[in-house]
DNA sequence: GGACTCATGTAAATGCCCTTAACATGAGGC
DNA sequence: GCCTCATGTTAAGGGCATTTACATGAGTCC
């Protein structure tokens, strides 16, 4: 192959060659700019050097593009999650702390990552990539819960899949309200890091798990 | 003062005559049909039956009318968590259990005014008005924080803020992730009320508080 | 009661975006 | 070396946001 798109901006012949890679990163970079609702098709295809039209040739509208961003997000972070996870080691505690941690930071770093995958009113159920790539972003999350309600005795072990949709939510709920430092956002009294933190402190105590509970291998 | 708008769509003279109402009227049934996104300035002015440049001489502009359905959406938000707070009678465990119902339940029946508040993108700090009526709302939650670390013996008892963000995540990351029936959500193995009650079980048994120690007066 | 004023509407125009259709280019297969 | 078809372009229709100049009439002031 040929390759005719020399970088970003670089010159081109006719054809750009890799015009479905430029568009997804056009997308991310303006959706970080403006957010998800002020990106437009145009702008994209404006960023990558095409006319408004080419952008149809790799998808269908602009939601399809929205919703390979948003895909690819998921797979970002499944990855993202499942290294700082690294299957509960050294200790399932300190594991799930990192897994807090990835979390959200993963919402600062990749904001517009996080935009198309949690915001950007994406009908998950029309695209079955999309809906796959989020189950398997959160069975990393299940997985740990799993790990974690092992740890307690069986008898009143709660089920592990309520205990990873309530990391989710507590997750969600401080990146969504406080995780990105742009606009919009609440003053809070202490990081997004450690309220989080502290949060799962407090849910793991009441679920019966402790520091030296946790920590003997 | 004579009427000129006679109800929704009814016959009216040059001027509405009270247009701003129906404008905002217009958002909240758009939003509700199409979400934040989907609806446009010009959608408005025709749901109220004026051209589309009539709600220049009400709004700046679009955000602008999205601003105050989300400052109307914060006041309503905090009456409706005041009415079931209700101080925290009859005993405080009971009352902040209806608290997160009511979360719940205000994001499921108008989840025009909750996309408005927090998915809609709205810089808070350009608008005064917004922001405090979001804080009036937010200190809903902040006082019943306050009357439930109160019950914590007075040493090792957590700041209340915190425990108002947290209380404020769970809820508000369920109800983004799971709250509304429509589209984009993921399906769940018992209903989002029933996963925030168990979620704030265990969060208040980690704090130390458990029916026994909250009913007594 | 009548004239005036100004808030509130309308019409028209600009510029941008979305999307489609008809046409152009050239890379890779034969 | 030719041909095909994926990939781009240009052009056009329709819609929305926003502004400007103009129209209406409700309430006010004499």
């Amino acid at each position: 192959m040929s390759w005719h798109g020399r970088g970003p901006h670089g010159p081109r012949g006719y054809h750009h060659g890799n015009l479905k890679e430029a568009l997804v990163r056009a997308a991310l970079e303006l959706i970080a700019q403006k957010g998800p609702a002020g990106f437009t098709f145009a702008d994209a295809a404006r960023f990558a050097g095409v006319s408004p039209a080419a952008p149809y040739r790799h998808y269908r509208d602009r939601d399809a593009l929205l919703a390979d961003v948003a895909k690819r997000g998921f797979d970002e972070f499944a990855a993202t999650l499942t290294k700082a996870w690294n299957d509960g080691r050294p200790d399932v505690l300190a594991a799930f702390d990192r897994l807090g941690k990835a979390y959200l930071d993963f919402a600062k770093q990749e904001p517009a990552y996080y935009s198309a995958m949690f915001e950007a009113g994406i009908p998950a159920d029309t695209d079955a990539q999309l809906r796959e790539a989020g189950e398997r972003a959160f069975s990393v999350l299940r997985g740990a819960a799993e790990k974690l309600v092992a740890l307690l005795p069986a008898q009143g072990r709660p089920p592990a899949l309520m205990v990873a949709l309530h990391i989710w939510s507590m997750a969600h709920g401080i990146a969504s309200l406080f995780g990105r430092g742009d606009a919009a956002r609440r003053t809070l009294p202490m990081p997004p890091e450690e309220l989080l933190e502290a949060a799962f402190l407090v849910y793991l105590r009441g679920l019966g798990l402790s520091e030296d509970v946790g920590a003997g291998r």
